[in-house]
DNA sequence: ATAAGTTCCGTACCATGGTACGGGATCAAG
DNA sequence: CTTGATCCCGTACCATGGTACGGAACTTAT
């Protein structure tokens, strides 16, 4: 069992963020039994899962959804909600890569003769 | 020569924007002639790399940055941004197939059974 | 020349995801 | 049994990237 300090570390953010998730329901709060709340491995788990779930780029409020899903069982939901994410990380991860190449662009560009142009604006035109 | 309302529309946003950026000085204002300021083609080429900029993950305020360098010529320096967001980018990337994976692991595993288990949180375990 | 549609400008407000503050309670060590 | 570290809780504040509002000035079409 842990404190509130505790898990933040484990779970490798502060106690304010802690509170946060809990005021926003993805967490819950333990009562306080004496005076100081206790939490364990499955808060941790839920803290964990939290952020792991944001770098997939699901929002605070489609992790709260994706939670509360874990707990029932409503598979089809839970399916759409993973497929329009992967969806979404495809245009993403495709986007990303275009960025990328123009950088790339723009970095060899740049590389070059030193009192030359370095057209930046043209790294991204059409 | 266009208005607020035309380049904003060229541009793909609102004029809302188009002000807001002016007033982070990623855009400039030009003088108003008589009453209403006129946009030139230039303004919608530091608008469309705003926005593909964006894209690329760079925040308005290195955008800034790039904008001022791409006047000047400190090619240094734009290859030291443009290397950075590259590498940047390349995590990002990483980070988002993972996420994709773990994704795609769950909505496989949903699919199965409907009357079993859909553990989400599992779907994101180490 | 009048009405409708834009523009201008300052200011206020919004969502997201936190972060900080302050005063009192509680806990652990010496 | 005091001292220092945590915890609790409410409330306020922050950055980012916009979005909205409202009244006055200006433009355009009829």
């Amino acid at each position: 069992m842990r404190t509130i300090g505790q898990l933040a570390k484990s779970g490798g953010v502060g106690v304010e963020t802690i509170r946060f998730y809990q005021r926003k329901q993805l967490l819950n709060t333990p009562s306080r039994a004496g005076g100081i709340r206790r939490y364990g491995d499955e808060d941790l788990r839920r803290l964990r899962f939290i952020r792991k779930a944001q770098t997939a780029g699901f929002s605070l409020e489609e992790i709260g959804e994706l939670l509360a899903l874990d707990a029932g069982q409503d598979h089809a939901r839970a399916r759409e909600l993973a497929v329009n994410r992967i969806a979404r990380l495809d245009e993403q991860i495709a986007e990303m890569s275009r960025a990328r190449d123009s950088l790339t662009r723009l970095a060899r560009d740049c590389a070059g003769d030193p009192a030359g142009p370095c057209p930046i604006l043209a790294a991204f035109e059409v």
